[in-house]
DNA sequence: CGAATAATGAAAATATTTTCAATAAGAAAT
DNA sequence: ATTTCTTATTGAAAATATTTTCATTATTCG
């Protein structure tokens, strides 16, 4: 994701690109893993970079509702990572280093369908992860 | 599910059916709406019955391990409900009033195979959750 | 009844969210 | 470009929520 589209998409929301949230978007392009917010936080700190805590738990909520990034959940340890597709996608997480893969395939809306006719419910979103260990971790497992 | 079953899912695992645990399990069991970490040591505050918060908050992890409990993330807001089913199965959650329903139909092994073949992990897990309005909120969307 | 150890709870350490007054981004007009 | 206006966003501090630590207690098994 480029920089032109990073703007248009924000336009379009009504949403300002301020200062900190590009210094937050670049942290995380330019990193090799992904990052909690704190380490997000001191990353920027030691750049010397001007950035309140808080901010970084706002920008990374909204990065997370616009699918720029993606949540990490592994026990109590959350960590974010950028996301190639800004469109709809699933994900597969290493059980053992937390690898996350993408999956560009997303073939659920006969599920939707099953879904609402079973339960009255209009569905407008779904999350689907997998959980496994990555060819790295495989062998590793006890 | 029963005391019975409750019982014997924890021999097997090596747990301990404590006080504190069984005490939760009741309040769960006894509540309309599903109920937070704070609610539920409230409610058991005012019935005189000794717990401390850390126990609720490590009882109901492991809960959610054994997929006794399920775990409903509203934006910030943290709730907890009993399940029905004690074996694996999937979610529909309201974006309105936050209302969770069970789907009790898990067909999903093919897509396992899916990403093994693309990704090369190997798939121990997924979860798989649909969001959407139920039959009372669905009329009052604007 | 012990012995072994899983589980608890209080307190401390962290993490996250909320509040609210101050600031800065973007749009419109000049 | 510069100024002005509107309001989205920020950051510090306070309020909450959650996790960790560790000495003590309670369960379960023999």
């Amino acid at each position: 994701m480029n920089t032109g589209l990073f703007k248009r998409l924000f336009k379009d929301k009504n949403l300002r690109m301020s200062h900190p949230r590009f210094l937050i978007y670049q942290e995380l392009l330019g990193a090799q893993n992904p990052l909690s917010p704190q380490e997000l936080y001191q990353s920027l700190l030691k750049k010397r970079r001007k950035i309140g805590l808080t901010s970084i738990y706002r920008s990374l909520d909204l990065f997370e509702s616009l699918n720029m990034v993606f949540k990490i959940i592994n026990g109590s340890s959350v960590k974010y990572k950028l996301c190639e597709l800004k469109d709809h996608h699933h994900h597969i997480i290493c059980r053992s280093c937390g690898h996350v893969g993408v999956l560009n395939f997303c073939d659920i809306s006969s599920w939707s369908k099953k879904v609402t006719e079973s339960t009255g419910y209009q569905v407008v979103d779904h999350q689907l992860n997998f959980y496994g260990f990555c060819k790295k971790c495989k062998p590793l497992q006890k």
